[in-house]
DNA sequence: TTGAAAGCGCTAACAC
DNA sequence: GTGTTAGCGCTTTCAA
């Protein structure tokens, strides 16, 4: 069924029936009302592909994400793809694995597919080559949750610095100061401070921490910051690793949901408890997080609302509208039951005193 | 830049330089190598939407679900668009708020962009016309999660009755009579049994949890099965309402992960104990569920592979093979901490003794 | 193996 | 308002 079918049935000229059919041009009522009757009768459905050739938009938006499992990911799809709905345009969705190799082939399948524009989490904020061609090509692109170097791309996150300096200084305030953070974002070396990493949003939060350290008059504990967490099992030995030993962390941030399950599940393992002798702190506000014991201090991201601006600052940049006002997302600190004063670590010392008092 | 410009450059025909692009019809060596020069050297990249126009496959697939931001389908996405990618096939996702007319406009607009096939999880399984219209229009349809009632067609899902079959069993063998079910599922009138729901896998759950009634000579509590829960807040009045009352539940099982954040909410905030004043179960095996005290004895659901294998088998039927044995994929009781023994409910009396004692 | 030409289903100029 | 004629960028006859 074509339009030269529905033209045929309502005895008039393609044209016309096309006009009637997509809205445009003038078209009589007499006209329309028997095209739109022939097309009801035939069935007709449009073909949108034809369309998209023509008119040069395919009302279909490419996001590209590095895992939807991951529930942070699955809520900020869902912001998109509401707002993206309601405007009258679909999302393709590529997870890319946080594999910079497969977000080059996203993007340039995304792009060969003529989506209208894209909305892309970054892998790496550094090799950003095959972003910067998107902005060649003169498809719109827009980043959420992590910058992408240096590009001017507008960008929807929260402002990772601020709340990690505010986080870290509530446990200093706790009295810790051996703070573990521990992240799966893979490098090629261990941590050193000033490292460039592949992710603007991992180096704001440690310089957050180091600020808030700085600012405290002291020593940022390097030696606790632990990149490529990996699968499960490699979370939970360095959970182990830096709850062990006489310079042990008194408390331990990870860095998204996938990661704190790893991690409280290996303190339970070791019996420690929570915030007795380990505070624990994460990133974002799971609705499970209220349900464990105790219930988990984290820090809440706008996440569906980040994805909502995404779509609509795409939508914005594709209709060829100024860009508003760019929302500036704040993050908050939920202080619940899993940070609390620092434990006095001199137990070894203390079960000498045991044997002695006897 | 198009094959034509790609042709000029090369200085062979239109046809030619389609032929070495697109890699089909005979192309000789040194065709070939001028014309992949000339295209890498004008950075040229295919049209896939004309390309799709000629040869009537867009190498993309439909996804339909009710609700990503559910980690359900998060995950049921993830092995969708792992499966799809391997195949070489683009995922437009769709959510329809489990919402009917969402779905039927959904499917539609799927159909109007060409996709090559259709993976739903259908949000009714009675009103199935649209579904039917894919089934005609030629393009290949499978349903994950839930069936459509008596459509003939390929669905990927675990044997509800069995499993929840199962779970009743296990409670009624820990004493419990009285065992609640809550479920978003929206109905228009109260829970009856045998009455047609929109929800086959929710049909399917009822009918287990009867038939271990049955098995054990005992009455189904019908009075507690409680569907139409729908925001947070209706889900713990709901929850309150059936632990009250000298009648009360004494298990509550949840129809999903979202549900369950709700209730072990509401349980908590009563001041009752799981699994000492109530136990509690809940399908899908999300890994927060070991990290409550205590963890929860929950329904662990092959979701990953469902949509692995939901992929798959659309594909298959998309390149015209013959369908492979249907799989079937067994749901598995995990036995954790939630489920106990049915509490003493005659505590009003024993208050009587206590008066009485002095 | 190559090229010319016809078409996929639609929109967009252009006349009338 | 309406119809005719070109395309969009590619694949696919069909001859050569």
């Amino acid at each position: 069924m074509t339009v030269a079918d529905v033209a045929k049935a309502a005895q008039v000229s393609k044209a016309q029936a096309a006009r009637a059919l997509g809205n445009y041009g003038a078209v009589s009522d007499d006209v329309r009302e028997r095209v739109l009757a022939a097309a009801e009768a035939l069935s007709y459905r449009p073909n949108e592909l034809a369309r998209s050739m023509n008119t040069g938009k395919s009302h279909t938006i490419g996001v590209v994400v590095g895992d939807i499992e991951n529930p942070h990911f699955g809520l900020a799809t869902r912001g998109i793809t509401d707002a993206a709905k309601k405007a009258g345009y679909n999302v393709i969705l590529v997870n890319t694995d946080e594999d910079r190799a497969a977000e080059v082939e996203a993007v340039r399948i995304l792009l060969d597919k003529r989506v209208d524009g894209l909305i892309v989490a970054p892998a790496s904020s550094v090799d950003t080559a095959h972003l910067q061609q998107v902005h060649q090509s003169g498809r719109p692109l827009v980043f959420i949750d992590r910058t992408g170097g240096d590009l001017d791309v507008e960008t929807l996150a929260v402002d990772m610095a601020k709340i990690s300096l505010e986080a870290t200084q509530h446990l200093l305030e706790a009295g810790h100061r051996r703070i573990a953070f521990i992240s799966t974002l893979r490098t090629d070396a261990p941590y050193k401070p000033g490292m460039t990493l592949d992710s603007s949003q991992i180096e704001d939060r440690l310089e957050g921490m180091q600020r808030a350290f700085l600012a405290a008059g002291l020593p940022f504990p390097e030696d606790l910051v632990r990149l490529n967490a990996g699968d499960a099992e490699s979370i939970r030995s360095i959970t182990r690793d830096v709850l062990r030993g006489p310079e042990r962390a008194t408390a331990v941030v990870a860095s998204d949901g996938l990661i704190a399950l790893s991690v409280v599940e290996a303190i339970q393992e070791l019996g420690l408890s929570i915030p007795g002798d380990v505070s624990f702190l994460m990133y974002d506000d799971f609705p499970w997080t209220r349900l464990t014991t105790p219930p988990l201090t984290v820090i809440a991201q706008p996440v569906y609302n980040m994805g909502v601006a995404a779509a609509k600052a795409l939508i914005r940049q594709m209709e060829g509208l100024p860009p508003a006002a760019p929302a500036q997302f704040t993050a908050t600190l939920v202080r619940r039951g899993s940070v609390g004063p620092c434990p006095d670590l001199q137990e070894p010392v203390a079960a000498g005193r045991t044997v002695a008092a006897p």
